[in-house]
DNA sequence: TTCGGCTAGTGACATTTGTCACCTTCAATT
DNA sequence: AATTGAAGGTGACAAATGTCACTAGCCGAA
């Protein structure tokens, strides 16, 4: 079983792969990033690919999408620090074998992945239920605004960064405050984040 | 060696603590956040703390002053994935006797606590240079005002929590924008975040 | 064609936020 | 006692933000 590991914290990414190699017929390659993982893909060839969501260049949900389509074939299994609905619910939809919370001790990793060797899907129920809870009601444009008042942007800035007018950026920005019940882009924004919508 | 690990992460926790046990001659204990690691600290004898910094409960650095306080002997280490300056500075007056970034492989983990066992200090210069670097500007009235201003909070919300004025509140907001050179206070409260200042 | 209904976008207005000059208070200095 | 200076606090004004009624364009149905 040959495993690809991208993850960005240097300290969890070797400790997860000498774990993991201190198991039996596991190979593992490691990768500093999505951007990373992509290339390796694309030189061997994997069985699984075990991959962080947050990382720099390229996220794990945006490398799961290029993997459906490149390398169908190819197992996947998510581990992240956040219980974000959107999280869960983007990598169902692309298609993953597992997805694990770094909340699970690592002997749960481990028992995944030879379950997802065999061919099993390891996703909890509790997990599941919660990714069909509530939907992101949130338009692109809203996101993408939202997303930039989040970082301290002004309208202005947001306004000239997605070619609109300032008047049309403060109302995508009023939308996602009321249809998110915030009082302000702020709180918006956080609550957004939080949801994995962001 | 007797060590104590206290770290949120489930699964980076776990192995970790394999990892460590995997060593000759150390003993490791696991503490799910601080307060259960003070508890912890209590009960039994350690020789080592390895601790993280951003828990619930109780932080990383707030182990550490009370550790100064009532177990000066105990040698401590940070693990943190956030090179803050606010940070080291914090830990390196809190006495502390490595600092460690996740950005480092786990093998300097385990190199490092070799050193500290045999009395070393080891925290790298890079470090410590940075942490010399700037100094936290606000007074902890403005640091209080930005941090909730950071979560979303209003002026007037703000104003109620810390029992001032509303134009007060505007005041230390304004002062600490002006501080940090921000553009406004979700800019100065995300970049005084960034140096561990709030 | 004409009529909704939908989405994207705009501008005017009210509210909130940011700035600044200016009070207090209180302790240290003369 | 008078003076100074620092820290906490206030209020008035300008600028940015939030709201809302509205226009323009673009389908698809009658």
């Amino acid at each position: 079983m040959k495993i690809l590991l991208a993850e960005d914290q240097t300290m969890v990414r070797t400790a997860l792969a000498s774990l993991l190699r201190l198991e039996a017929d596991y190979e593992v390659d490691e990768a500093v990033d999505g951007a990373a993982a992509q290339q390796q893909l694309q030189q061997e060839h994997y069985d699984i690919l075990l991959t962080d969501i947050e990382m720099p260049h390229l996220s794990g949900l945006e490398l799961l999408q290029w993997v459906q389509q490149h390398q169908p074939a190819l197992k996947t299994v998510i581990i992240t620090t956040f219980n974000r609905a959107g999280y869960i619910k983007r990598a169902v939809d692309a298609g993953v074998s597992g997805f694990l919370l770094k909340d699970a001790p690592i002997a749960t990793l481990i028992d995944s992945l030879h379950k997802v060797c065999a061919g099993a899907r390891v996703i909890s129920n509790e997990l599941l239920l919660q990714a069909l809870g509530q939907q992101d009601p949130l338009t692109e444009k809203e996101r993408k605004a939202l997303r930039l008042a989040g970082q301290g942007m002004s309208t202005q800035a947001i306004a000239e960064a997605l070619f609109i007018a300032e008047g049309t950026a403060r109302n995508y920005l009023s939308e996602a405050i009321s249809k998110l019940h915030a009082n302000n882009r702020v709180e918006a924004a956080r609550f957004a984040h939080q949801q994995g919508w962001l």
